[in-house]
DNA sequence: GTGTAACCTGAGCATATACTCGGAAATACT
DNA sequence: AGTATTTCCGAGTATATGCTCAGGTTACAC
């Protein structure tokens, strides 16, 4: 057996959409990405069957993307930018309010609901896309999840005289996606999550306050 | 477009191997599964490939498997088996360590080994495989460790009057799930994990004590 | 040795998916 | 209206993978 090497995808796009009908047109193939991932998985996705759901030849989605890979990308994309206007909107709601510990509450429910809300589609992103961690779009929100914290950190370390560790806000941010991930992706439906973000938001809050 | 519908995976063993040469063929074909799980993720995993780098024959494979899905059915098997042991292992070390931050750390740093020395495949099992959590090896893992935290935790609670709330159970597993997950399938290589197990290992038992 | 069961082989067929290409249809521009 | 550009179409080809089956080889019991 000679050297195995990984298939590299390519996720760029191919043509720009300028009419209003084509812009129509692939975002109906990112639309039909979505709702065939969602029903049948990754495995399940191919550039035939998004051309089939979308309501359009194949030919035209060769046409806009270089493959499905391409596509999966985008919509990767345009969820990412969905997850920045909500965290900016929340971001600036959350000056009015001075308890550290329901500020955090706050953030902590919005994320979920935002998640709860594509549940099935997140799924099968984060468990069977390969290259999820590879595409631009993820990468650059760990960058901005990060400047939230910050940010948040710096406006709330005046307020509140925190002394966080370094190590403190790395395990905050692992901690808070391992559960949110859990209670979204893994947990059954019938466990009530309310109680649980209390918890959490609570713990939270106490490791900032105590360092 | 009809409904859509999924394919659904069979994990069963087609026939067991009675002579020491087709236990050799299977073993070689599990082993193979993972040597191409590692380096060409699931995407790049057949059952042609797997009978060339075992280096037995397509029939084979189809002898005692009934498609790849079983195959790596089969190894998650073994390698929760391998996690069994080592828990257990571990397990009856601890009785003699009297000091629980000590002891909690030194679970989490065999566990973080262990899932270090199988990074790359356990990367590919989490983020790539679409069944993992259907397999039943992968449930009975869920219950073990929750069997060994429930018999820790009432081992520890005798010793040192803990009063840790329901909430702070479920947080306690997401959220050191959470952080090893991070720290050994995404974080950067280059950051040291020796501290952050430390941090880690001081606030989960402050959680027991405190409540 | 002989027979039986276990084990192995790999060419080959069926199917699915990726992707192309020549040309038709719609739209924009003047 | 006439022309250029954009958009769309889908049959068809290449390739990969799943899986079978008829027949050969090895191990073991007697």
């Amino acid at each position: 057996m000679g050297q195995i090497r990984w298939k590299v995808s390519d996720f760029t796009v191919k043509k720009e959409p300028r009419q209003a009908r084509s812009k129509a047109s692939v975002q109906a193939m990112v639309q039909a990405c979505a709702r065939i991932l969602e029903r049948r998985g990754y495995a399940g996705l191919s550039t035939n069957a998004i051309a089939d759901v979308a309501g359009v030849s194949i030919g035209s989605v060769y046409e806009y993307f270089p493959g499905k890979d391409a596509i999966v990308a985008r919509l990767v994309q345009d969820m990412v930018a969905e997850v920045r206007a909500m965290l900016e909107g929340r971001l600036a709601l959350t000056d009015s309010r001075n308890d550290l510990n329901s500020a955090m509450r706050y953030f902590l429910g919005a994320i979920y609901r935002l998640m709860r809300k594509h549940r099935e589609l997140l799924r099968v992103l984060v468990f069977q896309v390969p290259y999820l961690h590879q595409l631009p779009a993820t990468r650059q929100l760990e960058i901005e999840l990060q400047q939230v914290l910050m940010a948040g950190l710096d406006y709330t370390r005046e307020q509140y005289a925190l002394n966080a560790q370094p190590h403190t806000l790395y395990l905050m941010t692992t901690s808070v996606a391992g559960t949110l991930m859990h209670l979204v992706l893994v947990a059954p439906p019938a466990m009530e999550p309310e109680g649980i973000l209390d918890a959490l938001a609570e713990k939270m809050t106490a490791w900032l306050v105590e360092g």
